[in-house]
DNA sequence: ATCTTCTTGTGCTACCTTTCACAAGCGAGA
DNA sequence: TCTCGCTTGTGAAAGGTAGCACAAGAAGAT
């Protein structure tokens, strides 16, 4: 498995897992590649080369077995463990995730919060107790924490992220609006809705001109 | 400008805009594809190959003039108007949405929000006033809303979403874990934590073996 | 006015991702 | 047991994206 997997392929099995719980749930137990890739929006050609890339998981003629397909893909993706997270930063965004309720259930475990206002400090949400940003480094190492996620104001982003990193961190998700410069072999992601407004204004502007030059 | 421009280029597009909004604030009056590049994670060639299927912006030997160019990308972007956008489902991350204050500034106003709640319509988040779905069609008519942001619980995503669109929304920003099914020529963009988590999940867990591969 | 230095804009190339098309293989039914 | 219908797994082709390298051109120094 020495392959060298794209990052958009990644984002693909997540969908098909995804959906495969959803399945499993139901009870369904076999899925062909046409199904999968109708009800994630690819082709199934696509789904079965990206599953192809880590074995032969279908059986000809039939289809995938749901259950089968759905461990195989956690596996693959690194979600038979739990992952232990922290959040940096509980303002709006922060606090939102903290209440988030459906970590758990996918093996994420938020066990710490941080924040540099006094004022937040101590406070309980959703049974994590907010600390101080002095408390970063030790706690980042006594609860051996691998994932920050950072949503934080954008000036504070930079230097939490790097101080995460050097306490322990594996991976960042960053909700500030900046690119972070770190260590190559850190993961990270970055997650900006404006961005994401963005590209969507230029999506329905470039149709409407689009649709312009044809009259 | 009949070109198509691929998602990947929309999106470093919107990241020059935010680098070059912050330097405009500085006052910095030019810039260089290399700097550009390194404050947005790209190459200084990517830079000059994405700008160039728009026109010719800078100046040999000297750069990108900051102003010029930021009102250059919002122009391309279709950043030069106001969008109406409504928020469906008030729930967290709805809230946390409403209270973003970040989205009038970039030209995005909030004119509406919507739940299935009884006890939380009539409340008023930041100057919004949540609304019974029941008066989404109309209230989309009226306020000319062009832009949904889907933040309801799974089970309802699909059916807001559909509504929403019969009701003249022409781009949705979607948080909920499933993937829309809705016209080709209405704009979707995906947001979900836990999607981007297992990413990096994968990342993590891909980099330690591999190591192993090594050893 | 000329030379030097710097950075853009772009054709070409290399790489990577997606799609196509079909042989291989499995199960059900006669 | 044999045949038929269906779906997988995959090599090959197509399509797209990113990087390289350099000519063109602008500004400032001499």
């Amino acid at each position: 498995m020495a392959r060298k997997i794209s990052d958009s392929t990644v984002r693909r099995l997540s969908r098909y897992l995804r959906r495969l719980r959803n399945l499993d749930r139901q009870e369904v137990k076999v899925v062909s590649s046409r199904e999968l890739a109708e009800s994630t929006g690819t082709t199934a050609a696509q789904v079965r080369k990206d599953l192809s890339h880590f074995g032969s998981f279908g059986k000809r003629g039939h289809g995938y077995a749901v259950p089968e397909l759905r461990v195989r893909l956690e596996e693959i993706l690194g979600l038979t463990r739990r992952w232990r997270v922290a959040v940096l930063g509980v303002g709006k965004i922060g606090s939102a995730l903290l209440g988030y309720g459906f970590f758990a259930q996918r093996g994420f475990d938020v066990v710490a919060a941080f924040d540099s206002d006094r004022t937040k400090i101590g406070w309980e949400l959703s049974g994590v107790r907010v600390q101080p940003l002095s408390e970063l480094e030790p706690t980042f190492v006594d609860r051996e924490i691998s994932i920050a996620i950072i949503a934080t104001p954008v000036e504070a982003a930079q230097e939490v992220a790097t101080r995460a990193v050097r306490a322990g961190a594996r991976a960042i998700l960053n909700f500030a609006p900046i690119k972070l410069h770190l260590s190559p072999d850190v993961a990270v992601r970055e997650m900006d809705v404006t961005l994401e407004l963005e590209g969507l204004c230029y999506m329905v502007t470039a149709a409407g001109s689009a649709a312009e030059d044809i009259e």
